[in-house]
DNA sequence: GAGTTAAGATTACACTTGTAATCTTAACTG
DNA sequence: CAGTTAAGATTACAAGTGTAATCTTAACTC
């Protein structure tokens, strides 16, 4: 109910990718320099403090975006809120704020800048023939 | 260079729609419910206070992101950030945090959610084919 | 010119956020 | 079992935010 802020958006963003998962497992991912991907973090720099992310971890939990079980003497956390309702509702709030609801305007002033790709253009004439095969 | 926050943003949001203007004009700009396309606003309950906006665009003038010129008694307050840059940046931001920086990924779920109208499908398509003129 | 306004400046204040340090206490260890 | 740890809970604290109220003072009004 109440927003999930950055540092705690990196935090369940950790718990996404492998859960459940002991604090120490979560830390250790968040510190890790190599993403799941393969590829190296852009944060690889930054050096997340034990503390800093039990807070994290406590303030998600009062959030009720994260659960966790007792397992022996630490906690096993799991993710509430899932990834793809919580990004849909980020993304829908930007579009609305920034762009009156309109994706279009978004993808046209990402495109101008980020020079999109022929792996993002051939994602997006997928999607768009999806769209028509269902909505013809 | 500061962050803009969710409230400032509303009030340079007004700016952009038009400017230089007074800060009583933002006010009525932020309270009228009806917006410029016509269509009522979704928060046209929400009352912006005077002295709420007074203070939103000092903190605004603070960041430079606006900037005012002496008029009379009052000051006549104009953006100094570009909406389409700034619109890019935080879009750009919350893609690179939430999809690992790939676009398609956002339109999915955004479409899967907003039910797309023919509208948006033929804007899309319409960016597909410049960029395809562009990079072939 | 003296009084009143009204614009912006300053101050307020609780809540959130980032970032930890300290406190408690259940669980290992010898 | 007594002592030590280490996990989570609690506390801390400055900066940012939302939301205004109060203060100053230049600009109208009579």
């Amino acid at each position: 109910m109440t927003e999930i802020s950055n540092a705690e958006f990196e935090v369940l963003a950790a718990l996404w990718q492998n859960h459940p998962a002991s604090a120490n497992d979560i830390i250790a991912k968040l510190n890790d320099s190599a993403n799941d991907n393969g590829t190296v973090d852009k944060n690889q720099d930054k050096q997340w403090h034990e503390k800093t992310v039990k807070t994290l971890l406590n303030r998600l939990v009062k959030k009720q975006a994260i659960s966790f079980k007792k397992q022996q003497r630490h906690y096993l956390y799991s993710p509430l809120l899932e990834r793809e309702a919580y990004t849909l509702k980020e993304s829908t709030s930007l579009i609305e704020r920034m762009f009156s609801g309109k994706l279009a305007p978004l993808v046209a002033g990402f495109a101008k800048q980020n020079e999109l790709n022929k792996d993002d253009i051939s994602a997006l004439k997928s999607l768009i023939s999806d769209w028509e095969k269902n909505n013809d």
